[in-house]
DNA sequence: GGGCCCGCAGGG
DNA sequence: CCCTGCGGGCCC
């Protein structure tokens, strides 16, 4: 069948839906090999070189990348091994599926809906849960991006939820009745402003702004709430979608779930305006809409962001359930989009509603991106609902926030918006007792914190045999089974001895602290995701080679461990079941071993030496170093 | 899990 | 000062 990638648009022919073109090592599906390269062949749209290099790629993912030997290809060496199978591309947005095996997000959606519930690459079965609300798989993500650059990342999301503020240090006066004193959270709007820009800044919030932490509000960094969001400043209101004001324009959105109508695509989006609820009777919110939105207030605020072409903030929170780049828990800082149109239609509960279109202008990629850069600009989307809108604005003056080619970023090209709002006695003033109590993520480098995104939140190693759950996180398979050991999935019960009744089921939540998704599912058969270990395995080959540049003069050239791999045959990945060697944690030693866990492990010897990477720079080197220092701890531990 | 209740901040 | 609001805890 033929397959358009919608990430990349080329055309590809793919097996049937369950054929195995590549798999771990050991493609039984040689007819579809063929089929694939063919395809590749008679795919007009590539030139040679796009041709060899899909077909060395797709040869490769079969054969464990043993075989190539070119310095351009040694990204893709480590990277290969997440190959979607689909297109044929590294995924940009990688999701895994409950056998193991990655794809584009684009490429899964665009096969289950197609009401294909079997995986393309092994016919397992896809649930329904996941086909309807992937979860992009953030440990891939960031061993994509690891592969595809060894510049340091700082925007790279934390991966750590922040919970700042805790009860007891917040102020007393603020709670002015019991019931606020006994939930704790009821007050903790009244928590303290940790970043100095005034409430009405547009953009970005930067390092000079961030007494304390002195990094600004990255990309990717997530809160425990809105609450806690509100603190650093990314979005102001705590129930408010839209931060603005109508005569000045609107700071920061919130993506969060609460109207319908909105449609995520994560670089772009279709946000609604807020307003036509029937409030009430002391309600906050409402899911039913009464009358028609207008553009006033906060939605004549966007309007303005829209005229004037100014950044607006985009914070993206776990209660938005249908979209695949909404965070599993939390609210997260995504960067910032311009609204390039505004329009009214009407709506799925057949009242009017402000309509906008957000895309995405950051100088930091997003956090479901594997992309190494932040974004360039980009045509808009065909949107289909433009064609019944009314009230349609655009942009006609130059932007406020555009892109500069020359210096190849997103800036303020005019002088943003003077603050009508004074910086103030919300300032906080005295921090001290937090400041010690900052943790150990706090302090990593964008570097470091690329490896915490690779490691497991269980035994806090770099992962050796990676099981994505179905709420996209990963751990080593060992921790997830030493975690769930002795629990059965099911609870039989019965009434007074008198006769049974249903048996119940049994929760189990993701090992990662802030995630509260049911993973039981997962959990009963974990697979392993070879293309996340093979790509882990890659990048720690690749960072010992680097260390040994560091360490000893150059002295072997070009024997690359890929090309003694090849010779010695052994396979890629050493000791899947990450079980039986001394350098295992007694947890890992009760755990059973994986399937296919038969290969020995091999020793990467220290005068193994590589020629490229004598051109490696010092920064790389002592990133390198960086890594090779964790993979020291890590089997020693 | 759904409905209810309510404090709070910020706009107007 | 009143109104609005894509929260969040609690109770059922």
């Amino acid at each position: 069948m033929e397959w358009d990638c919608p990430d990349c648009s080329s055309i590809y022919a793919v097996g049937e839906p369950s054929t195995n073109i590549v798999s771990d090592g050991q493609s039984n599906g040689s007819d579809n090999l063929i089929a694939a390269i063919r395809a590749i062949e008679a795919d007009e749209s590539l030139t040679e070189q796009q041709k060899n290099k899909k077909r060395q790629l797709l040869m490769n993912k079969g054969k464990g990348v043993a075989d190539l030997d070119d310095d351009d290809h040694m990204k893709d060496k480590a990277a290969a091994h997440l190959y979607c199978v689909i297109c044929i591309m590294l995924p940009e947005r990688p999701i895994t599926t409950p056998c193991g095996h990655n794809f584009c997000l684009k490429c899964f959606q665009k096969w289950t809906s197609r009401k294909n519930l079997t995986c393309p690459e092994c016919r397992g079965p896809i649930p329904r849960s996941v086909a309807s609300q992937p979860r992009i798989n953030a440990a891939a993500v960031v061993a994509i991006r690891m592969a595809k650059t060894s510049k340091l990342i700082s925007s790279e999301a934390l991966k750590k939820v922040h919970h700042f503020v805790h009860n007891q240090e917040r102020p007393d006066k603020a709670f002015t009745t019991e019931r606020a004193k006994k939930t704790g959270k009821a007050n903790a709007c009244s928590g303290k402003i940790f970043v100095t820009v005034p409430p009405d800044h547009f953009g970005p919030i930067l390092a000079e702004n961030d007494p304390d932490r002195k990094k600004g509000v990255l990309v990717g960094e997530v809160w425990e709430d809105r609450m806690e969001c509100r603190q650093w400043g990314a979005h102001l209101p705590h129930v408010a979608g839209i931060a603005g004001q109508s005569e000045y324009g609107a700071q920061s959105v919130a993506l969060s779930g609460g109207y319908e109508d909105d449609e995520d695509h994560g670089e772009w989006f279709l946000y609604t305006g807020s307003g036509g609820r029937d409030l009430s009777g002391n309600k906050r919110t409402n899911k039913y809409q009464a009358f028609d939105q207008k553009f006033d207030k906060m939605n004549e605020a966007l309007r303005v962001s829209c005229k004037k072409g100014y950044p607006v903030r985009v914070v993206r929170s776990h209660k938005e359930k249908r979209s695949s780049y909404a965070p599993s828990e939390g609210v997260r800082y995504d960067g910032v989009y311009r609204i390039e149109k505004c329009w009214r239609k009407i709506g799925k509960q057949e009242h009017k509603v402000c309509r906008y279109l957000f895309v995405r202008c950051d100088n930091e990629p997003a956090p479901w991106s594997s992309d190494e850069h932040g974004d360039r600009p980009r045509s808009l989307p065909v949107i289909e609902e433009l064609k019944a809108a009314t009230d349609l604005t655009e942009r006609k003056e130059d932007p406020s926030w555009d892109y500069d080619e020359e210096e190849s970023c997103w800036k303020w090209k005019r002088s943003p918006p003077l603050s009508r709002r004074t910086m103030d006695t919300r300032n906080p003033e005295d921090k001290k007792g937090k400041r010690k109590a900052k943790t150990s993520a706090e302090n990593l480098s964008g570097r470091d914190r690329l490896l915490k995104g690779l490691s497991c939140t269980i035994c806090r190693n770099i992962m050796r045999i990676p099981v994505t759950a179905a709420c996209g996180h990963s751990f080593c398979k060992s921790c997830l089974e030493v975690a769930f050991s002795g629990q059965t999935f099911v609870r039989e019960r019965t009434c007074a001895g008198r006769r049974n009744l249903r048996a119940q089921k049994i929760v189990m939540k993701c090992p990662d602290p802030q995630c509260q998704i049911d993973i039981s599912e997962s959990i009963k058969n974990p697979q392993v995701n070879r293309g996340l270990m093979g790509t882990i395995e890659s990048l720690k080959l690749e960072a010992e080679d680097d260390s040994k540049v560091v360490q000893n003069p150059p002295e072997n050239k070009a024997k690359s461990v890929y090309k003694r791999r090849k010779t010695n045959n052994v396979p890629l990945l050493s000791n899947p079941d990450g079980v039986g060697k001394d350098d295992k944690s007694s947890e890992e030693q009760k755990s059973k071993s994986v399937s296919g866990g038969t290969e020995d492990e091999m020793e990467v010897e220290s005068s193994t030496t590589s020629e490229s990477n004598l051109k490696t720079t010092a920064t790389k080197d002592s990133s390198s170093s960086t890594l090779q220092a964790q993979l020291n701890d890590d089997d020693l531990e």
